[in-house]
RNA sequence: GCGCUCGUAGCUCAGCAGGAUAGAGCACAGGAUUCCUAAUCCUGGGGUCAGAGGUUCGAAUCCUCUCGGGCGCACCA
């Protein structure tokens, strides 16, 4: 619809231009927009205003000659001009009528969309290390993630959900040291829990799970201990763990290999089953160590050595980032001989390109903005266009026991899990209160507030709609009344009451939301989309009733709260949300 | 210090590829149920859009500066 009126007011423009013997070139593009206001008619636009300056006229006139010089429609039932000059566009009411036809004909298929410009996305997220469960703040990562993925589908791109597992380097050494002094405390000996390690009760559990099945670890708390300086704070804690790490893999050799495995798969099998439990799942879980194995690392390297965009320095191997935009030159192997965790990243970032695809969007905490620049810097030193990576920053979470702040860290093992939190609010509950707020505004989530006063929550209020229109339908057979469909669908542009005509308007909006969220990467949009349509559906429930004895009422009526059911259903399947058809 | 980001009602936040009178929920005050689910609806008060300049016919929205908050500035991951 836009379009046509896009093209009516072109031909008007144009024709005014030569009227006015003025040049077509570099006229303004003309905008049209949604009202907000219903006096407003259904689109505007601003053309007037813009043609002013180079028409050297009153904007007024202008819409005047406009209305004037533009073919006529028979969608169009009339042409407003208002205000200094807009010109209101007024539809007329069989079109505003159709997509109920539309929504009831394609049910959970509506809307069916195709992108103007289709494309290959890559949808990263989540991404947290496996040393751990997921906590609250990965919640906000996998809803939005999972929504961002799922809108774009539905705006008919093709989608790729992928999870990058951090399984190499210090962290898992880390992870593996953590699990061995739990398995020997297991065993009655008397060593106590790393400073710089995971301390988490978990911990314990895995390394339980790992004596069930193996010998308990062939080393003495002497030979662990060996050479370690007194466990402390700052600096001192890392150098001790560090002799721990040293001392197990000389002593264990193969045992600490399989220890670290271990624990790192018990995790992220975790992880998995957190996720899927949370309607999160990803198409992939991708490697980091494979980069290494299977050669993606060594190949990175070489390409950025082949276009001559690295030195060394210092005995390692840096990248010339800020020849690409970055602020300071970047180390890709260290002077050790081991590659930097950015040599990953790039490397990473680079077999995506590979894997063919164009959009490369990455779902990152926001203590990772500083990131962007260089890994962007190398896909352009790499020769893959800097654009194609796109980073969407995800701020935090507080969360807040009855007003009071809890304090998170992964380490000290204090915080709240993921799990708990879904136990406790509800898997419905925690995908939107996650997703309804902007994902670059810092969210305060008290879980106290999410318990127990649950029903602010605006997941009931939308969920209520969906029931309430389920149980209408329940009465329609109790008392025996029948709804044609077609008779309904036929007879909707008698509807003038203004409830119901700002449920058709609303319904109508349906599937430039999906667009309008997968474009700008925004799902809250589609909470804020239906928040508003279960509004006016509570709003026309308490202003007329729907099982009519009027037979030809009735149809139409139930006509448009069909398509209501099925858009607000549509929609909550969209935010991984529960459809309820009672509550 | 440098960089990124945010500042909208008492609280939590929408609105920000410039548009018409800046919205919603919560909280507060009052009202609606012989009738399809009251987890609902209706009415009401509430604002220097942090501040100051600038661009524009038009700025919460774009630009600059100031103030204030969050985050980041490793041969860690």
């Amino acid at each position: 619809m836009k379009e046509t009126i896009l093209d009516l007011l072109c031909e008007a423009r144009d024709r005014v231009a030569t009227a006015r013997e003025a040049s077509i070139e570099g006229l303004p593009e003309i905008e049209i927009s949604r009202t907000r206001d219903q006096q407003h008619g259904d689109f505007a636009s601003n053309i007037a205003l813009q043609l002013a300056r180079p028409f050297k006229a009153n904007p007024r006139q202008i819409a005047q000659d406009l209305v004037e010089a533009m073919p006529s429609n028979s969608a169009i039932d009339r042409v407003e001009i208002a205000g200094p000059g807009f010109l209101n566009f007024f539809l007329n009411a069989s079109q505003a009528t159709a997509v109920v036809g539309e929504i009831l004909d394609q049910g959970e298929q509506f809307p069916k969309l195709v992108a103007a410009e289709p494309q290959r996305v890559i949808v990263e997220y989540v991404s947290a290390n496996p040393t751990g469960p997921l906590h609250v703040g990965h919640g906000r990562h996998a809803a939005y993630g999972a929504t961002l993925a799922n809108l774009l589908r539905a705006a008919g791109h093709s989608v790729h959900e992928e999870y990058y597992v951090n399984d190499a380097g210090r962290q898992m050494d880390i992870l593996a040291v953590s699990t061995l002094v739990r398995a020997l405390q297991l065993g009655g000996d008397d060593v106590p829990l790393p400073e710089a390690g995971y301390r988490g009760e978990y911990i314990q559990d895995i390394a339980q799970e790992w004596l069930r099945a193996n010998d308990a670890p062939a080393i003495s708390v002497e030979q662990l201990l060996d050479g370690a300086p007194d466990d402390g704070d700052d600096e001192r804690k890392e150098r001790y763990i560090d002799a721990l790490i040293h001392n197990a893999e000389r002593h264990l050799d193969q045992t600490f290999k399989a220890l670290r495995a271990f624990s790192k798969d018990t995790i992220l099998d975790d992880i998995r089953d957190d996720l899927a439990g949370f309607g999160v799942t990803p198409d992939e879980f991708f490697s980091e160590a494979s980069l290494t194995t299977d050669g993606a690392l060594e190949t990175a390297i070489d390409v950025l050595k082949q276009r001559d965009v690295v030195y060394d320095k210092d005995g390692a191997l840096w990248f010339r980032a800020t020849d690409f935009d970055d602020e300071k030159d970047r180390v890709v192997v260290r002077d050790n001989g081991k590659s930097t965790y950015f040599a990953s990243d790039i490397a990473y970032h680079l077999n995506k390109r590979r894997r063919g695809f164009d959009v490369l969007l990455d779902a990152l905490g926001s203590d990772h903005h500083g990131y962007i620049a260089r890994v962007r810097a190398g896909l352009v030193a790499m020769g893959e266009p800097g654009d194609s990576l796109e980073v969407q920053l995800i701020q935090f979470v507080s969360l807040f026991r009855g007003g009071e702040k809890v304090a998170m860290g992964t380490r000290s093992g204090n915080f709240v899990t993921l799990r708990e939190l879904r136990e406790e609010v509800g898997n419905d509950a925690a995908r939107l209160f996650y997703i309804m707020r902007s994902h670059d505004q810092p969210l305060d989530f008290d879980l106290e507030l999410a318990t127990s006063s649950s029903n602010d929550n605006p997941v009931y209020y939308i969920q209520y709609a969906h029931a309430r229109i389920a149980s209408v339908f329940r009465e329609l057979e109790e008392q025996s009344l029948d709804w044609d469909k077609t008779a309904g669908i036929d007879g909707l542009a008698t509807l003038s009451d203004s409830h119901e005509v700002a449920l058709l308007q609303r319904l109508d909006r349906f599937a430039e939301t999906i667009v309008a969220a997968a474009d700008r990467r925004a799902p809250h949009t589609l909470v804020n989309y239906l928040r508003d349509l279960a509004g006016e559906l509570h709003s026309y429930y308490n202003s007329s009733k729907w099982l009519v004895d009027d037979a030809a009422v009735r149809h139409v009526r139930l006509a448009l709260i069909a398509a209501t059911r099925v858009v607000l259903a549509n929609g909550l399947t969209l935010l991984g949300v529960s459809a309820p058809e009672r509550m």
